[in-house]
DNA sequence: CCAGATTGCTCG
DNA sequence: GAGCAATCTGGG
């Protein structure tokens, strides 16, 4: 017996079968996951069958080598789940093996092939000696010299941290240990096991005559035995979950599986926790959060058909589901819905793979859908059910523009207008609470000299370091994890002058204790939530009502139900909207629209500020009036008038080098490349190359990077042309090439 | 001359 | 990407 096998640790160019035989006794079929000896030392890696025969393979090599074993059969893979692997494979342009330890669990992997963490100790060496040793000429090298100075200060560290910090290959540290200096020691990780206790069951909602409409409406569609889509638009407190609910009760009484999305499980702990009391032990939660062992045990009972309903983030898409009836992606337009790594898949798409397959409803769900969304269901592809009336008579906050500039000239410097405080300080009166809004990533301090104006910089990446108090102030690097103590001199030109700019939340919360002084404020940021429950308690406290302000980034924007606001500040609207990316705009009207949306979730009719130095803009205009449509028909002319997505693909190919010389030569052949093959053998395809121009972000860890960006159709074609250059490209030394499909940001 | 670094090549 | 052989490099 012969097998082709395709290895799952290999990069871009080795992506093909490769021929084994079969030993006799082993029980190999197309789908098995296997480990095989590859290369000259016979190192053992994972792979998957594609092929088997009782001929060997026309172009063999010979002699075949021997499949070493056979992974336990929970893990083969059936035909969905290879067709799924090689979906992901093609439509994101990532080697199949990569697409095939997504769908498996990562305990698949970590339980047979050996999982073992590499360090280095000085065996019974001391300093001296190493000393002794730096200073004679038995170890010349320099890299190796490096090694054994970090040997100094260190008795044992990782592999990977020596490498990183001395630059050090395999074949120097190798040497080291050779000649007798230091020692290997390995270790295997072990995963943990868990079991989540048994919940308590609900009685099924009541609905609304409109969210009755809209829920018949989704029966109809899920019923009709065809994959179909449907886009439910409905604003905030429609009750949009009550209408989700509904239908996946429908899909479940049918015997259909269902897969629900949100866009990040800590984020929405209230639409968690309904799922987790109404359906029990019968859902499983699927996040990044879960140990390996939680999430093999979950992904066992979802392929043994035991568990029917998955609630979970992105990657829920791809747990092994049969006969789906009904995915659901809640916040449709998020973007926590595209995956930043390999496969850079974006759930939306496998969603609609699956329900196609399966003749399924995908169901989108949000009050500011993507412009992609809501253009498909102009057309006619998703079926539109609007849910229009705020559930229970609450009205639309009233809203307020409040025009910086004017702020300005009067003197205020303050992150806070007058007319905000006054309303912060009347609510406070009658004891009501309010959140405060700060919608600017890193919009956190950072250090600058007035002396030559130069900003304190990353020494390993082209951005700003940004200061931060907690944990003993400090400098971080928001791009690489670089951390620094605060200089006391400015390190370009040595002057005492360094000052900081910009406001961050610490700041705004100094600004409040002044001008507030009797308010409890709550401040939410990544620095007061490092882990996860620290942000589970915040949130708690503030419903309890132990703080009148709750003021933070993008986290207090999203869905949490705090019945006791009734005021919302946006303290500067305009700050995501001039950042140079074509969906700048559909990004700020969604966030606002949202935390506008927070005020007056209760009884009473709430009020939201927004601060902005742009009062004219239309998109501000239009999020202070909570005008989805009118943002969609002027963002979709401009889109269609500067031909950008829902009316093209685009392709974002990146090229990495540590040598500029090196990535800039890279970046003129590419484009040579890439025009030499749209004039020859691609010639039929319309596409159009910016580029190559550097990244954002030029520099991140040493490395630069530079981007091309083609406008085209995503099209069998196109993605045969873009195999091509990412075969030719990948191979080279000291270069990398990535391509991102359609990204969520440009 | 030679250890050490760099480059190129292949993998079934 | 890993391993290995062939080739280059620079101090003694």
């Amino acid at each position: 017996m012969y097998a082709q096998v395709r290895l799952t640790e290999i990069p871009y160019h080795l992506d093909r079968a490769f021929g084994y035989l079969v030993p006799p006794g082993l029980d190999v079929r197309v789908g098995s996951l296997v480990t095989v000896p590859f290369g000259r030392s016979d190192r053992r890696l994972s792979g998957v069958v594609v092929a088997c025969s009782d001929m060997p393979p026309a172009d063999a090599v010979q002699p075949l080598k021997q499949i070493a074993a056979v992974y336990p059969e929970m893990f083969s893979l059936d035909d969905n789940m290879m067709a799924l692997a090689r979906f992901l494979s093609t439509h994101t342009l990532c080697t199949l093996g990569c697409a095939i330890r997504a769908i498996l669990p990562p305990g698949a992997f970590s339980g047979h092939v050996d999982q073992v963490s590499v360090s280095l100790y000085r065996r019974l060496r001391t300093p001296e000696e190493i000393e002794a040793c730096l200073a004679g000429k038995t170890v010349r090298g320099t890299v190796q010299k490096a090694v054994l100075s970090f040997f100094l200060t260190h008795e044992e560290a990782d592999a990977g941290l020596i490498a990183d910090s001395t630059r050090a290959g395999k074949a120097q540290l190798t040497a080291l240990v050779e000649k007798g200096w230091l020692s290997v020691r390995k270790e295997p990780i072990y995963r943990t096991h868990y079991h989540a206790g048994p919940q308590q069951p609900s009685p099924p909602p009541v609905l609304s005559s409109a969210q009755q409409e809209a829920a018949d409406t989704l029966r109809g569609l899920l019923g009709s035995g065809r994959a179909c889509a449907a886009l439910l638009y409905g604003v905030t407190g429609s009750g949009k979950t009550k209408v989700i609910l509904d239908t996946i009760d429908r899909a479940l009484e049918c015997g259909r599986g269902v897969i629900m999305m949100v866009p990040e499980i800590a984020l929405t702990p209230q639409t968690v926790s309904i799922f987790l009391r109404r359906y029990g032990d019968r859902v499983a939660v699927m996040h990044s959060g879960l140990s390996a062992g939680e999430r093999l045990d979950a992904w066992r009972r979802i392929r043994s058909g035991e568990i029917r309903l998955v609630v979970g983030t992105r990657s829920a898409v791809l747990v092994p589901m049969e006969n789906i009836g009904l995915i659901v992606l809640d916040e449709e337009h998020e973007h926590t819905y595209k995956s930043e790594s390999d496969p850079k898949y974006h759930a939306r798409e496998v969603a609609s793979f699956l329900c196609g397959r399966d003749r399924a409803l995908l169901l989108l769900a949000s009050a500011t859908p993507s412009l992609e969304s809501f253009y498909k269901a102009e057309q006619k592809i998703y079926t539109l059910v609007p849910l229009r009336e705020r559930y229970g008579g609450a009205v639309l906050p009233e809203t307020e523009i409040v025009d910086l500039r004017q702020e300005l000239r009067h003197g205020n410097l303050s992150p806070l207008s007058d007319r905000l405080y006054e309303l912060l300080s009347e609510k406070r009166r009658q004891g009501e609470q309010s959140i405060l809004f700060l919608n600017r990533r890193g919009y956190s301090t950072a250090l600058q000299c007035r002396a030559c104006g130069e900003p304190v910089l990353c020494p390993r990446c082209s951005v700003s370091l940004t200061y931060h108090a907690a944990g003993g102030s400090r400098l971080l690097c928001h791009a690489c994890g670089y951390a620094a103590p605060v200089p006391r001199v400015c390190p370009s030109c040595g002057a005492d002058h360094l000052s900081y700019v910009g406001f961050g939340t610490q700041k705004v919360e100094g600004e409040l204790a002044r001008q507030l002084s009797d308010a409890r404020v709550l401040r939410m940021d990544a620095d007061t939530t490092g882990r996860r429950d620290a942000y589970d308690r915040l949130l708690d406290r503030f419903r309890n009502g132990e703080a009148d302000v709750l003021l933070g980034t993008q986290m207090v924007a999203k869905g949490h139900d705090f019945p006791h606001v009734t005021l919302v500040g946006v303290l500067l609207a305009d700050a995501s909207l001039y950042v140079n990316d074509f969906r700048a705009a559909e990004r700020t009207f969604s966030l606002l629209t949202q935390v506008v949306g927070r005020a007056g979730r209760g009884e009473q009719r709430g009020i939201a500020v927004i601060q902005t130095y742009s009062p004219d803009h239309a998109v501000i205009r239009l999020a202070a009036a909570q005008d989805y449509e009118a943002f969609y028909r002027g963002e979709i002319a401009v889109r269609k008038s500067t031909q950008f997505p829902p009316f093209c693909d685009l392709v974002q190919l990146t090229l990495h080098a540590r040598k500029e010389e090196v990535l800039k030569e890279a970046g003129e052949s590419l484009y040579t490349r890439l025009c030499e093959l749209s004039r020859t053998e691609y010639a039929d395809l319309p596409l159009t190359v910016f580029g190559p121009f550097a990244a954002q972000i030029y520099k991140i860890n040493e490395v630069f990077r530079l981007r091309t960006v083609i406008k085209c159709r995503l099209s069998v074609r196109m993605r045969a042309l873009l195999d091509c250059l990412m075969r030719e490209f990948a191979v080279q030394k000291d270069l990398s090439l990535t391509v991102d499909l359609n990204p969520m940001s440009l």
